[in-house]
DNA sequence: TTGTCTGCAAACTATTTGCACCGAG
DNA sequence: CTCGGTGCAAATAGTTTGCAGACAA
């Protein structure tokens, strides 16, 4: 876990220390691989450390988006779903909105789309941000077959 | 407005019925032109009639949801914007995470990504969930003057 | 010692729900 | 008379904050 050793660089240039508990959600972070609830986080840092309180979960979070290190993307239940960067490429989220199925996209296919937003409106995009909602191919397909849903 | 007349068309295919209430919030949502809060429709629809409840809102709001009469999005701050559907035409939003403008950004050019996503992922998008975080031109040039943001 | 970090409990906030009453068809 | 709709109040749920004690530099 490169991560770690970079994340222990930032905390202390900051005055910061990197605590048991930080380790611990990083890890956690690491280990899921992909988007995840708070709740979920603290869920499998308790598995090793039961004591952990959430709150301290949400502020190693709240940290660690600040230095960049995490995506933090408005789920549409209204919860916020935390991610590491850089540990997968840089790629934006293909949303279900039937099955809640989250799949990746590389960045890179989405590059012509991002720099004309960037020509056309002067807008810069912060793509780790990207969440596109829609059907997955599955659904898609199972809704035509039954639009009676 | 001519939503008014779909709307009630569709409540009465649905044996529901169209309240001053919901007329309001319908009104306010028009009033708007563009993204509101629950809060924010409220307080305008206070204005007209001060007893409705907010509680009233929320599930006029679900409604209009329910019938693809307005966009629902989950915004940075944990609140989420309702937005009239059809009155400016097909459009996505930009929205700064500096300065919290929102830009609406005609769907046309959004088209050739959104096929690419059909294309390559089978992914149907649902282009008025499409919330773009990222900097304004003028956010991103302040930025670039004064780096020590 | 100095300051950060933590767990706990309580506060907050946006949203949802239960319920009794009102009112249109 | 029958049901849908409303306001009110209370409940939820995710997240944040205040605080006293624990602990590292």
């Amino acid at each position: 876990m490169a991560c770690e050793t970079e994340f222990l660089k930032r905390l202390h240039e900051a005055g910061l220390r990197l605590t048991p508990q930080r380790e611990l959600v990083l890890r956690a972070l690491h280990d899921i691989e992909g988007l995840a609830t708070a709740e979920e986080i603290h869920h499998l840092v308790q598995a090793s450390a039961s004591a952990v309180d959430i709150s301290t979960v949400y502020r190693t979070l709240d940290l660690l988006s600040q230095f960049g290190f995490v995506a933090v993307l408005e789920g549409e239940d209204g919860q916020r779903r935390y991610e590491l960067l850089g540990v997968h490429g840089p790629h934006l989220h293909l949303v279900c909105q039937r099955c809640g199925a989250v799949e990746g996209m590389p960045l890179d296919e989405a590059r012509p789309f991002l720099s004309a937003l960037q020509e056309m409106h002067g807008f810069t995009a912060i793509p780790e941000k990207l969440t596109i909602a829609g059907l997955c191919r599955a659904c898609s397909q199972a809704l035509e077959d039954e639009p009676a849903g």
